[in-house]
DNA sequence: GTATGGATGGACT
DNA sequence: GTCCATCCATACT
């Protein structure tokens, strides 16, 4: 059970982490839990890109596509992917440019409309990949420029738990830039983390 | 105007 | 492990 937060102490949180660098803001954001209108999960899994790195979508600079990163900290970008999936960003750093993948939830709230958005059951197979995360909670292109910090959003903060970090998964430049980061032990991962 | 290449997921061997 | 569906921003001609 979450401990009451107030509003104000949630606007503090919530600003702390979204002005941090990104990869800071990546691993802090793993176990806190967000909603879109009601559905979602505790984070377990982030990746976090940033201006001057080359797998970002924003190192050529700004155009209409990633025009949302630019935006203000707390800015949700949306994107489709290889045609077919969505994938949701949570715009983070203290330079523009910046923002965090959100790769993998831990199921908790509105596991029944999940479910039926994604066509099957399996708790773990319901949010755990960027692509499928979008899809469970209904977000796509739709939601992109929306912030994360109104409605229909909703992000508290977690317990702290014991994070892992390794390598980005499907970038091609940047590759060993160990910015993913992702719950230890959790079975809601996309993939596992290479053994450190 | 055309060509290209993904921050993926699911089906299959 | 391999294969590939399918879209759009961007970089060309």
């Amino acid at each position: 059970m979450l401990s009451p937060i107030s509003p104000a102490e949630l606007a503090a949180r919530q600003a702390a982490l979204f002005t941090a660098p990104s990869h800071v803001a990546a691993k802090r954001l793993i176990g806190w839990t967000l909603r879109v209108d009601g559905v979602g999960g505790r984070i377990v899994e982030t990746e976090a890109y940033h201006y001057s790195d080359p797998a970002s979508h924003t190192f050529p600079g700004p155009t209409a596509r990633n025009a949302v990163m630019f935006d203000p900290p707390g800015a949700i970008y949306v994107y489709r992917s290889y045609g077919i999936h969505w994938c949701m960003n949570l715009v983070c750093g203290d330079e523009p440019g910046s923002a965090v993948l959100l790769r993998a939830i831990e199921p908790t709230d509105g596991l029944d409309l999940m479910a039926a958005r994604r066509g099957l059951e399996d708790p773990r197979l319901l949010c755990s990949g960027p692509g499928r995360l979008c899809q469970a909670l209904g977000v796509s292109i739709a939601q992109n420029g929306l912030r994360v910090d109104a409605p229909p959003f909703e992000l508290l903060p977690g317990p702290a738990v014991e994070v892992v970090v390794g390598p980005r998964i499907g970038i091609t430049k940047a590759v060993e830039t160990p910015w993913r980061f992702g719950e230890k032990g959790s079975r809601f991962l996309s993939k596992p983390f290479p053994k450190t």
